[in-house]
DNA sequence: GCCGTTTTCGGCCCGACTGTTTTCAGTCG
């Protein structure tokens, strides 16, 4: 697999930028940054799709310039327009891009003005007091770029992790709530529409005067900056790094702002546009008429927002600009699947293993919840540093849940394991013991950084074991931590649909894996999934709305989700093919 | 560069905040 979609994404990005330092047509650079983001945005991989010799205009915002652009891209390893663009100005060029408060106006001119190319160049100008000489620049944004280039020094700013991401809202939400006169408050941006990280937080209330909102935002105890503040936007950095914006609107424009603040960005340029198509000026207030007037047609509720341009409310998972307004122009929004549809989680761990918690706590636990039944799914032997469980042990640990199952106190616990697939692609586990079980997770903990073909091989390899049930974490990935194993993603998706196989969507924050994206794929293939925690405690199958959010953005509704039936569907679901 | 139950050419979302702007460009949401 030479390259793979994210190298695409960034080639045409930073042609994009080139072209617009240059000062090309806006709209032409535009059309690179949506063709990028389109990209970025696939399960499957483009290189695959090339060698396929499929159509890639089917793609919105692809035509048959950039589907020739990217097929030789693929084939040669060469985008000729940008070694085309890159003799003309330095590459390096695009990377100054990422300073904050540094577009490509800015760039062009302390490239043309002072011969800077790169962040030495810039570093040293700046503490020369060169920069301030640049028309449009001054003593301010002179010290501002100083202070980026800190930062960036300091190490690329990492996403946060939507888990981690509602820790630090909690406690703002609730000090902004208290506000005079906020009469409603909601986290909007990726964060409303729970994408897996998210750059920033978006904060949205409602007030008839922003000024005691605004005041109190900028003096919560974590602000460690506040970068601007007006009266209706302003926007701190907190002490963790994290950056805040807080929008603040009227009451009877709080629709139009929550949809306009939810994004995203892509979603809402397309719905404006549908707007224009109806006579409509749509904005953060309202939607107006287009030949002017003050009054607002709509404004105080979403749904209002949407209807004016003939859509149904789209549920903020979808607004992606991923054909979920075709979808509802044409009333084709998929039913979602939501944590109530779930009737049981099908991989936890106990204290046999690494959880931290006994079968019983775990089945009351379960129960407490509403859970039907609940897998165990303790380590197999090969996880030796989780203590995993050999035939014996897993022998036993089936006595015990017969055990606890008689006592009818929990939920019904099935007999599961998290079987290693080993590196040859069999399992960790005898035939005859899986045989005896309810049900197997498998998935890889070791030697994660094989070639891609070796590694789909090893996968497909497992599923031939006619007790492989769930694969578990398919990638392997931990954001911003670990990079997914090399997979034929496709390949797998495909396999798993034909032969009967589920694909986990793992609920661990740091895991989400099937990625949301992945989830789509896995739908519209026909692959069922399961959505569960890998719960290591009690306290972990809490987890259950973190897998839920990314089935969510992949489209999927409770058809496609096993653990949506109850103990006699989820038998039939789990039947191997 | 993309795209079309108005269009195959001529549009392409719309607004807030900052700074050096002397009347608004640049950057960002
Ligand atoms: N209409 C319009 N809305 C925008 C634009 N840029 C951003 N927005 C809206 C939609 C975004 O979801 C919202 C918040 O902006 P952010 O830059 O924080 O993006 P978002 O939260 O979607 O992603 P993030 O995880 O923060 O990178 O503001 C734009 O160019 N036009
Ligand atoms: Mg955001
Ligand atoms: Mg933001
Ligand atoms: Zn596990």
């Amino acid at each position: 697999m030479p390259v793979h979609n994210r190298d695409i994404a960034e080639r045409f990005t930073r042609l994009a930028n080139l072209l617009e330092i240059e000062g090309a047509n806006p709209y032409r650079v535009r059309a690179y940054r949506n063709a990028a983001r389109t990209i970025g945005g696939l399960s499957v991989d483009i290189a695959d799709l090339v060698a396929k010799g499929e159509d890639l205009t089917r793609y919105p915002g692809i035509g048959k310039d950039l589907a020739s652009k990217i097929r030789t891209l693929v084939e040669t390893g060469e985008l000729p327009d940008l070694a085309e663009v890159e003799k003309r100005v330095p590459t390096e060029l695009s990377d100054l891009m990422a300073i904050e408060g540094l577009g490509s106006r800015g760039v062009k001119a302390l490239y043309k003005r002072l011969g800077i190319t790169g962040l030495d160049d810039l570093e040293e100008a700046a503490r020369a007091g060169r920069i301030r000489e640049v028309e449009r620049f001054g003593e301010k944004s002179e010290h501002a770029i100083l202070a980026e280039i800190e930062k960036l020094r300091g190490g690329a700013p990492e996403r946060m992790r939507l888990a981690d991401a509602e820790d630090v809202a909690r406690p703002l939400v609730e000090h902004l709530t208290r506000a005079e006169g906020v009469e409603a408050i909601e986290v909007a941006g990726s964060f409303r529409r729970r994408k897996e990280t998210v750059g920033d937080l978006d904060i949205l209330v409602a007030c008839a005067d922003s000024g005691p909102a605004m005041e109190r935002f900028v003096g919560f105890e974590d602000v460690a900056e506040v970068v601007s503040q007006g009266s209706t936007r302003s926007t701190v950095r907190l002490a963790s790094g994290l950056h805040v914006d807080l929008r603040a609107v009227s009451p009877s424009s709080y629709g139009a702002a929550l949809h306009y603040f939810t994004g995203s960005q892509a979603h809402n340029i397309a719905v404006r546009r549908r707007g224009v198509e109806r006579g409509y000026k749509i904005n953060e207030y309202g939607v107006f008429l287009s030949g002017g007037g003050e009054e607002p047609v709509a404004g105080a509720r979403e749904e209002e927002v949407f209807e004016r341009v003939g859509l149904p409310w789209i549920p903020p998972e979808l607004r992606e600009d991923r054909g979920e307004i075709q979808a509802g122009e044409q009333g084709e929004l998929p039913e979602l699947v939501t944590e109530d549809d779930l009737l049981g989680d099908l991989h936890a761990h106990t204290d046999a293993t690494d959880g931290a918690d006994s079968l019983r706590a775990m089945a009351e636990a379960a129960a407490a919840r509403g859970y039907e039944y609940l897998a165990v799914t303790d380590h197999s032997k090969r996880v030796a540093m989780a203590h995993g469980l050999d035939a014996d042990r897993l022998r036993r640990q089936m006595e015990e849940i017969d055990r606890v199952n008689d006592e009818g106190k929990g939920a019904t616990l099935l007999k599961g394991c998290e079987v290693d697939i080993l590196e040859d692609g069999s399992l960790d586990l005898p035939d005859d013991v899986l045989a005896e079980l309810d049900l197997t997770v498998c998935s890889i903990h070791y030697q994660m950084n094989l070639p891609r073909e070796k590694q789909t091989e090893r996968v497909l390899r497992a599923m031939d074991n006619p007790h492989f049930r769930i694969l578990a974490h398919p990638s392997g990935r931990a954001i911003n931590e670990r990079a997914p194993m090399e997979l034929d993603m496709e390949r797998i998706i495909e396999a798993a649909a034909a032969r009967g196989c589920v694909l986990e969507v793992n609920a661990q924050p740091a895991r989400l894996d099937l990625r949301d994206v992945d989830c789509r794929l896995a739908r519209e293939r026909g692959a069922m999934l399961a959505l569960s925690t890998d719960a290591h405690s009690t306290d972990n199958l809490g987890l259950m709305r973190f897998a839920v959010d990314q089935a969510r953005r992949g489209w999927v509704g409770p058809g496609s989700v096993v653990n949506t039936r109850d103990l006699g569907g989820l038998r039939e679901a789990l039947r191997r093919r």
